[in-house]
DNA sequence: AGCGCTTTCGAAAGCGCTTTCAGAAAATCG
DNA sequence: CGATTTTCTGAAAGCGCTTTCGAAAGCGCT
């Protein structure tokens, strides 16, 4: 209807390189996958006719006679800033050095449009998925479970009742960990919280670090010095001159990831409360530019780029192999740095 | 030879459900690219049987059969934090209004393997694509553009003796903009630049900008204050300790681009210089994290998101009917927070 | 020279779809 | 009301590739 298009009108094909070489198509396809052995005398003609047609096979055809895309596919809810792109740089560049290709998909679960053929990367476009939080229904990943499809959950456990693969990262023992310092090294009592996203896995178990570590030093977790920061910079902000606002006392903010400790920082840093001297903050993740930040951030080091490297190798596991590690958990580090109150 | 594969066994195909629906898969595929009259009966009757087998049309028949892919590739030579992936939000969200996937490339021209059939996304993955400086060398863009391959250029303009549409920022002046800012609202003399790139175009302009400004001044340019960052945080950081270790004197900093700003930022807090007060910094590009900086930084903003966007319409228009703008420029704007010493 | 075996190659059958092409049915007209 | 046009539908021909399958050729052996 739309569509006039630009086609390149002399588009080569494996015919005619099969013409120029003077041998069957059959034999260039070989020579070409690899898939059986082709004398040294036509493989040679055959790749010189490739050069010299400049010939590129048709992926499409390739997809369709030969059952595999090639190419694999990233379900995500939002690229953002800071985490993802490094993620994605590690899923890349493994998936580059298997010959994979990376087809992105933005797309958070709840806005499916309802056509009668719904929009999923998993049917046919790849050879798997890598699905990250709210970026897939779960009604969805069932179904490709089911049709025993490919995917590899990132930041996320599988659904109830199925096992699909997952990489996470150890949330709440490091959350623990970052707050026991807070605690211990510095004696901090009235800690703030800066909470992530309701329903993000990740939220919830850094939380649960957060809580155990005031448990077990008999702090009493007070829920005013809880606030939600959504993982956004500016809504932290927000929270944080909400608490300056109201004078609920403080005197040190936790805050669910780095991007929330930055919107902290922003607003302690206007309102001229000092950090670390009258309010320690620290963060979650190690993003990139938290150690340039006045003053550096502590917080707790994920290998972000490694993370995505591991989830694309399971994946290419589970291609492969048909099977991949239940579940991994990469472990953390905490990096201690000046807005602890260290140094 | 490896692969050994899972393959979902029953993958419902367009005769499936002609059969289950009583008609031809002529009228199945009407229904599904509406692409010709079917009676409201039939038409019915083929959507339930659709949904009732889950069917999914299968990408790659569908291209080979129809010649085109519907994916559009971005050909990028890192995504980074804070830049790229802003864009690729545009990019993405205008691909997905237009049902376009994306398929994203990320090489280095340089690194191009030496391979028979070079890997290249422009043949045959998609129908078009966007491409960033020093992702993908001159001989092969030549090439791409004489086989009337649809690409568009983005921060970069066409190679001598073609004319590839491109979309670009209005570099020189909005840079020279910010330095008549820095001379002449504060008084700035001995401003220092932290260049990006040698060969990317944006660097040289706004550097062109930069000299253009200080010679309207009269001000001397001296090549002591002028150092390289790469577009880098930490090289940007390690050039500004160097002037400092060398008492190098300066009141200002021009910085490339915000990444370089916040390394040299970073340099200056630490050394204890405080901005604005002893040296102004200021940066270009307005990426996100740069506002909730302390100080907040002075900066040229460039419309990220919209970039992509635009881009991304110019391709597609460069797809549909064959011609686009030769050039898009796009406007910036002065953003004045407090690092440059305003308030 | 003749026998089985392995190796190399081409013919041909699809992969699942889009798109002519022509026929059947329905609508329009004089 | 028959002739003509218009609308709808199905058969069939590919799209460019991979992959069986069987033939031909080469090998070592008796």
């Amino acid at each position: 209807m739309n569509e006039t298009g630009t086609r390149p009108h002399s588009n080569k094909t494996i015919s005619d390189v099969a013409n120029w070489a003077g041998v069957s198509i059959s034999t260039v396809s070989r020579v070409i996958n690899q898939s059986a052995p082709v004398s040294p005398e036509l493989e040679e003609k055959v790749k010189t006719a490739i050069v010299e047609l400049e010939y590129r096979p048709q992926t499409a055809a390739r997809t369709l006679a030969g059952r595999k895309t090639n190419t694999i596919g990233l379900m995500i809810a939002e690229i953002g800033t800071d985490f993802y792109p490094i993620m994605i740089a590690g899923v890349e560049d493994e998936a580059r050095k298997n010959k994979y290709n990376l087809l992105i998909s933005v797309a958070m679960d709840e806005m499916a449009p309802q056509e009668v053929i719904p929009f999923t990367l998993g049917d046919n476009y790849t050879d798997g998925i890598l699905a990250f939080p709210a970026s897939i229904s779960d009604a969805e990943l069932l179904r490709q479970h089911s049709r025993n499809f490919p995917v590899v959950l990132v930041q996320r456990t599988s659904p109830p009742g199925v096992e699909i693969p997952s990489v996470t990262v150890e949330n709440k023992n490091s959350a623990r960990k970052m707050v026991d310092h807070l605690i211990e090294v510095h004696g901090y009592k009235r800690i703030a919280f800066l909470a992530g996203i309701e329903e993000h896995e990740d939220a919830i178990l850094r939380e649960m670090g957060f809580r155990e570590s005031l448990d077990s030093h008999n702090i009493q977790f007070d829920p005013k010095l809880k606030a939600q920061g959504h993982f956004q910079k500016r809504e932290s902000q927000e929270a944080v001159n909400l608490w300056l606002q109201q004078d609920v006392e403080f005197d040190a903010i936790f805050a669910c990831d780095d991007i929330s400790a930055i919107g902290a920082l922003s607003a302690l840093n206007q309102a001229g409360v000092r950090v670390p001297e009258d309010v320690a903050v620290v963060g979650f993740d190690d993003v990139e530019v938290v150690r340039y930040l006045s003053p550096p951030l502590t917080t707790v080091a994920i290998p972000i780029e490694e993370l995505g490297r591991i989830a694309m190798r399971q994946l290419l596991s589970l291609i492969r192999t048909g099977s991949a590690e239940p579940i991994i958990e990469v472990e953390t580090e905490l990096v201690i740095r000046r807005s602890c109150g260290c140094d």
